[in-house]
DNA sequence: TGTACATCAGTGAACGCGCGTTCACTGATGTAC
DNA sequence: TGTACATCAGTGAACGCGCGTTCACTGATGTAC
C-alpha cells in the first residue's frame, strides 16, 4: 500500500519525519519542498493534510505535548508505593527525560505555544500537563507530604524546575552528543530532590 | 556623522536593531537585508563587520550573556547586608528579570550556545555566568547557610530554576503581553524561596 | 599647512537558489443500485 | 457481481518572492612627509 496512488498514511508520516527531522538537525530549514521529497510524495500533496507550514509545525508540536503528558501519566502511574512525594519525583524524571531525549522538540513545543495564537489544541495540551501537576501536588498538600499554599504556584514551580533542567541538561546534550546520558539524569535526580526539599511541609522557614 | 558615507557604527547599530527586532517579533524571519535596509545602508555593508549571518546571531547572543552578567552582578552588589541566600536570590531575581523582558532573546542566547560549534566567546559567556552562581553558592556553603554536596551540582540546580521560571513565564508575557508583570515576578519571588528552603543547611532530609 | 597615497567602509549589480502556495488536472477508491 | 459515478488524495507546472553571498567598484578618511 505505501506505492499505491493514494498513501494511505501521509499525514502521519509526514508527521513522523518533521519531528524525526526535528531532533536531528534543527527547527528551521525544514521546508515542505524537502519533506516531501524526503517521504516520496509531489511537494504539494500535504496540503491536502495541512492548511499550511504553521499547522504543520503546530501538529508537531502537539504529537511533543501528547507524548509528554503520556509518559509522565504512565511514569506516576508505575511508583509503588504511590506516595506524594515519589509520584511528583517520577512525573520530574519523566519529563526531564523528555527534553533528554528530545531537546529540539522541547524547544519548539515551547515556541509554538508561545507564538500560536489561536491554536486551541497546543492551549490545551499544555493544559492538561499542568493539571497533572496540579493533580499531584494538590495531593501532596492534603496528605501533609508537603507545605501549604497556593497549589497552582507550587506547581509553577514544580514545572519550571523541570523545564529549566531539560532545557539546560539539553543545551548539554546538543554540544556534546557523546556526554554520558547517566550523567545527566543523575544531575536532573539531585535538583528534584532539592526542589522537593524545599516543597517539604517540614522545609527551613524564611 | 550618522549621514557620512562611513557611518562610523555600524556594527552597534545592526546588533542593536537585531536585538530590538528580535524582541519585537520573531527570532526568524529576521534577514540580512531586511536589517541593513531597516538601518540605511546598502544590504552587502553588513559583512564588512560580521563575517556572514550566523556571526551576527551568534553576536547578539553574546551580547545578550554579557547583559545578563552584568545585570546580575549589580544585583548581588547591591544587596546589604550580605547575605548568602539574599545574595543568590538577587541573582535569581535579576535572571529571571531579564527573561520576562527580554524573553525571546533568552531563548536566542541558549539556542546559539547549542548550535555553536566553534563560536569560544558564546561558551566562555555561559561559563562567566555559571562561574557567577558558583561562587555565590560555594561562599553559602562554606558560612554554613546552605547544604554541603558538590557545588556545581547544586549551582546547576540554581540555574535551572531560574532558568525555567524564565522560560515559562516568558511563555506568558509574549501570549498575554498585556500581563501583570507585578504577579509574573511575584510568582518568580515565590518559587525562588522554595528552591532556597530546598538548598538550606537545614532542609527537610529525605 | 599641503599634498600623495594607502586604507577602509561603504555601494549596487549579479549569482543561483529554494521557498510557500495556487491551480487545473488525473487517477485511484469506495459506494449506490 | 457489474457498472456508473462521486469523492478524494495525489500530481506537476507555474506564480512571485526574498534570501545570502560574491565581486569589482567608489568615495571618504587618516597618515607620512
Amino acid at each position: 500500500m505505501s506505492t499505491s496512488y493514494h498513501h494511505g498514511d501521509l499525514k502521519a508520516v509526514l508527521l513522523a519525519y518533521a519531528r524525526e527531522q526535528m531532533e536531528r538537525d534543527s527547527l528551521d530549514g525544514l521546508s515542505m519542498r524537502e519533506m516531501a521529497k524526503a517521504v516520496g510524495v509531489s511537494h504539494t500533496a500535504a496540503y491536502r493534510h495541512f492548511q499550511d507550514k504553521r499547522a504543520l509545525m503546530e501538529a508537531v508540536a502537539l504529537q511533543g505535548f501528547e507524548e509528554m503528558l503520556a509518559g509522565c501519566e504512565s511514569a506516576i502511574a508505575a511508583v509503588l508505593p504511590a506516595e506524594s512525594r515519589s509520584r511528583l519525583k517520577a512525573c520530574g524524571r519523566a519529563y526531564v527525560g523528555f527534553g533528554l531525549k528530545s531537546p529540539r522538540l522541547l524547544v519548539h513545543m515551547f515556541g509554538a505555544v508561545s507564538q500560536s495564537q489561536s491554536n486551541e489544541g497546543l492551549v490545551q495540551a499544555g493544559a492538561r500537563l499542568f493539571d497533572l501537576l496540579l493533580g499531584l501536588v494538590g495531593a501532596g498538600q492534603a496528605d501533609g507530604t508537603f507545605r501549604q499554599g497556593d497549589a497552582r504556584q507550587l506547581s509553577h514551580t514544580c514545572w519550571a524546575m523541570v523545564h529549566g533542567l531539560s532545557t539546560l541538561l539539553g543545551v548539554g546534550v546538543l554540544r556534546a552528543p557523546t556526554a554520558e546520558l547517566e550523567a545527566l539524569h543523575l544531575s536532573a535526580e539531585q535538583a528534584l530532590d532539592v526542589l522537593l526539599d524545599g516543597m517539604a511541609a517540614t522545609a527551613a522557614p524564611r
